[in-house]
Formats: structure tokens, sequence, C-alpha cells
DNA sequence: CTGAAAGCGCTAACAG
DNA sequence: CTGTTAGCGCTTTCAG
């Protein structure tokens, strides 16, 4: 391994010269700078990151915390998406992403020992279920961080507004003609479920529509076998006073019920209008396309890895400690006008 | 941040007992072990990687190198998956993940100056676009890689059968008495692409059916909207003596071909067979659901974290070199017996 | 503008 | 079984 000393030999200076000339200080002249930069393209040098924090207390290393529970990992495309472009963004102030989970070598360990461990300078939570212990450790600790998706009190986040899109795929219904909307809400132990539901409810008491339970059914996860499970439900506790519309919190949960609702002879949309949220990739592919609310998923990723370097880096944050990213309607074919 | 050394001193024993015992090493007796054990719980000492990795010159880090092109990032369903599993697996084993890019701190870099920087211990390399060089400098580095997507000339690879893969989809469409087969091909320039079209080849050789260039349309992405041109591709072509069946090296391809088939007026499957490659979660919503080739992400993932681990630990290899893992074909509604 | 020296927290011989 | 000592590669005062 090629260390400073062998460029600061190659190039007839000292260490900390060579350091200097690394770190962009000032006070090299241009003759040793460049000097010293043609010695490191020479003998191949790299920085030595794990040099650089230990002397410096300054990893450069951003935590990722992903919670596993309600299908919300790495693997679902709503956070892959969030994180493809938090990761990218990050790269461009030079941090770089390391996944925290709860191991430490050979052992169990806490995501708080494990971000102590690696020494990261700032975690992006990316966890849905609220305020348990593990989470709540980190956030109390001196770690920065930032939550895209659970708004924690007093923690920045960035997060979807999730209140509008709900209120756009309602008036987009009630602008139809719809006024029997039922609700598919997703698990409400997640930010996004209470949001979409509770979003649901004022909108019903706008337009003075009665709140009816029989229009309610609340789903355990955010994935698709929960959506025929729901319809399926709802079809039992409506049967005698369907909706015409179902406003679903969830794009992959609204394509199962689709499914489900026109296995069972519905017509969509000229029996059952539905709407999703998200706009996922699989959206646009079901018969009929879904009209859904898109979520800006790159947004919310760079202006999480904005704020996270931000707080970090000791710069003001001209922005509400909680940073919603507006919603947009996509209209495809799922929804008619009654 | 505490150190060895206040551990050492309020479990009154010498640093290096401590380091000892922090790394199970033998030669420390039960009591002082317990002792240090109780002190670090007390003081909440974590070991710090940075110093750890400067001595030892082992940092625990196992890096994941993606390429962006032809949409295959992290953002990618099949690749968010396959990284989930990879990052399970190798957390099991006290290794974490971090994503490589080509940036250093402030400046553009190579793949190989960032595995350097970060002192990753080896590489996941899911880079489909072939013998780059910014890729082939990583590979004939010191460092160790697994590839899951292209299989290097001895480099250790961990794939899908895509030969297998084919061959199944195809033996299901003759089985179902298909002889008019056509190929919707996936990029040329990935192995994917290459392994699933040179098994159709060999197929229709097997039976003794003749190669017909109007019946192969090849795309330029792993993307939908490439679905819609391939189908608008092939029917052009095609027109006078159209196929019976289709098989399609990717599902997000399949579907949006799919759609375009059946915008035209063709039924799917009474006119027209369809067959995909991945079950991506798209496919089993589409309508007709879509029958496919079933990769095994999972198995995938975690081979390729044990074979990088092994690699890196100079365990033996019990494997070939181009490990495949076997791919399912998924029986659902887009194929009918003619 | 340049460099010498100390130290970041840990591990690895090597003695005891 | 335990401890002393000398680094790992880099940054940071502080002198020159």
């Amino acid at each position: 391994m090629v260390t400073i000393y062998d460029v600061a030999k190659e190039a007839g200076c000292s260490p900390t010269t060579v350091s200097k000339a690394f770190n962009n200080y000032s006070g090299v002249s241009d003759a040793t700078f460049k000097k010293i930069m043609e010695a490191a393209d020479k003998l191949g040098y790299t920085v030595n990151t794990n040099a650089r924090a230990l002397a410096t207390k300054k990893t450069w290393l951003l935590g990722v915390l992903f919670s596993e529970d309600v299908n919300t990992g790495i693997a679902h495309p709503h956070f892959s998406e969030i994180l493809q472009s938090f990761q990218v963004r990050a790269g461009e102030y030079g941090y770089d992403v390391v996944f925290v989970n709860k191991r430490l070598g050979n052992r169990e360990a806490s995501y708080l020992e494990h971000c102590k461990y690696r020494g990261v300078d700032g975690v992006l939570l990316a966890a849905n279920k609220m305020f348990t212990d593990e989470i709540q450790s980190v956030l109390s600790s001196e770690i920065k961080c930032v939550s895209v998706e659970t708004n924690y009190p007093n923690q920045h986040t960035v997060i979807s507004d999730n209140r509008m899109g709900s209120l756009q795929a309602l008036e987009y219904l009630y602008f139809l003609g719809h006024r029997k909307i039922a609700h598919i809400a997703c698990p409400l132990t997640s930010v996004a479920g209470q949001e979409r539901y509770s979003a649901y409810k004022e909108f019903l008491k706008s337009k003075g529509i009665e709140e009816n339970p029989k229009y309610l059914v609340e789903t355990n996860a955010f994935k698709a076998e929960e959506g025929i499970a729901a319809a399926t439900q709802l079809l039992q506790q409506a049967w005698d006073d369907l909706p015409t519309a179902i406003y679903c919190g969830y794009d992959e949960i609204a394509c199962a019920a689709m499914t489900t609702f026109r296995a069972q002879g519905f017509r969509v949309p000229e029996d059952l209008s539905i709407v999703g949220f998200d706009n996922v990739a699989i959206s646009g592919f079901t018969t009929p396309t879904l009209t859904t609310i898109e979520q800006d998923r790159g947004a919310i990723g760079r202006n999480a890895a904005d704020t996270l370097i931000k707080m970090i880096e000791g710069k003001e944050l001209n922005q509400p400690l909680d940073m919603r990213i507006p919603t947009k309607l996509i209209v495809r074919n799922s929804c008619a006008r009654i």
C-alpha cells in the first residue's frame, strides 16, 4: 500500500505537505502541489479512509437503516428508488452509503451500536414501525438523522405529502361523480397508512359525506396478497350497499384488489373505480391500467441527502422540520364517471 | 468516545487484554473476560472499526458495484432483491455493505480507486455492461470479486441458469403445441440477453425448427417501454406469418408487449401465447397473468455472499467458477394449447 | 510556504 | 494468562 510517506519521498517534500495538498488546504505552493500530484499519480496513491477517519473522527459514511417488517425493505420498489437517488446525491458530496443492521461482527447488537461501530456521520431512517426502542435510541443519540418514512417528533423528515395526495385522489373521484367511496387503508401502524386514512376522513367530512364503517378495510402489510384479502372483506362487509369507488392506500394492494374484484365479476372501472397510491411500476400494466398518486421518490432521496449533509456539516436548514414532497395525480384507466 | 484504555482501566487490566477479549482470542481467563465485558457495558464501549481496520488492514466492508446503464441500478427489482439477500447474509458473517461509485470526496474517480479508498475486503459486481475498462481494472486488482450478472472469464460468478430457464420456457410452449415461436431478446450486450438468445437458437435446432429472422426482435434496455416497441416491430416484421407464441427475455418487456398486442386486438393467450423471464412482482397482476421463469434471487444473493466471503477468508470453494442457480417455470395464464 | 512530532484507537509480536 | 511496545496511515498543532 502506498502512503503519503511514499508520495512525499517521491515528490521531495514532507508527508505533512502531501496531506495538505490532498485536503486542498491553503499554504502549498503551486509548484509543490503539482509535484505531489504527479508523484501520487505515478505511485497510484489513494487516501486511506480508515486512517483519515481515525485522525479526524469523520468517516464520510452515511448509514441507511431499513426496517424489514411490513415488507418494507430494500427490495421494496418505493424504497429502492429513494435509496438510489439518496446514494447518488450523497456521492456528489463525497459521502458513501453503508447499510446499518443489527449485527456487530459475530454477535447481535443494536442499530445504535452498529452506527457507532462504523462511525457513520449520519443516518437515513427508512423504518416505518414507529417509535421502537431500537430506533428511538439512535434518534436520541448524537448521530444526525433524517427520516423518509416516519415523522418522529422533533426530527427532520422528508416524506410525501400524504394528505395532499389523498385529497387529489379523492377529489378526482368526487369530480367523477362518486359519493360512495371506500378506503382500503395501509397498515395503520405506518405513518403513510395513518395520514392517508385521516385525509380520507377529512375529505368525507369536508364534503358532508357520512363515514360508513363498512367502507373501510385495513391491511396488515404493504404487499399484494393483502389486496386480495381486503377486497374480499370489503365485498362481504358492504354487500348490501356497495361503494362505487375505492381509494386504496397502496398500488400493489390496489392492483391485487382490482384483480380480485374482476375475478368476482365486477367490471373496473364501469362497476367500480379504483385509485391507488405510489405509482409503482406495475400500475401501468394492469388491466385496466391504474389511476394513482405519484410519489416523487427522486426528490425524496435527494432532499433527504441534502438535509442530512447540511445537518452534518452544520449548515443552515431553510426548511421545515417536516418537509413534504408534493404528489401528483396520474390519470389512467381505472376510474369512470358515474 | 470510550476506548479500550478506558475499559482497561475500569476492568483493572491492560488494553491488550481488552483487545484480546473483544476478539475472542484464547488466553484470557474467564474472570478477566467477565470483568472486561462488564466494564465495557458500563462504559458503553463499542469497537472503532477505523482504528481496527488501520491496524489489521481488514475493513469488514463489502462493496457493491452497480452499473447504472440499461436501467439496471439498485432500483431495478431484480437487483434490489439480490442486494437484499446479499446484505443480510453478509451481515451474518460480520460484513457490512457499502455502495461503490465513481467518486472520491470532491472529485471524479474510478471504481477501483473508490474501492481502495474505502479498503473494501471484496466487491459484488452487478454490472451488466461487459468488459468495460473500469470494471476490468477492479477485476484485475487484488480485490476479491464475485459477479451476479456478467460472467467474466476466470472470475467467480453466481447467476441464474439462463439456458435452463429458457429451455423450460420453450419446452413448455412446445409441449402446448407451439412451433412458430418468436423471441423478444434482452439487450444482447448483456449476458442474460445473450444466453437466453442462444438457448432459443439451441432449442429450435434441437427440435428441427428452422430459425426465422422475422421472429426475432432485440431490445435496447431492460424496461417496459422496450416491450411496446418490440411488439410493434414483431408485428410488422412477421405480419404475413405471425408466430403463435413468444418467448420474451424479460418480464417487464413481456408485460408491455402483451398490453400492446391486446391493444392491437390480439387475444392473449388465445391468439398469442407469451412466456416471460424473471418473475418480477408485476407479472402476477397483468391480464392475463404472465407465465414466466422464476429466478431465485434470494439464492443468488446468498451464494454470492458465501462465495465472496470464502474467497476473502481464504476458504476452500467447492463450486464451479461459474455457479448457476436453477430457475423454475411458473405457469400462469398467458399461454394456451394450440 | 514547509516540516517535525504527537496522537487518533486498535492490534500484534514479544516478553514476562 | 497478562502486559509492554511499536506501529497502522493520516491529520494537526506548532515551529521554522
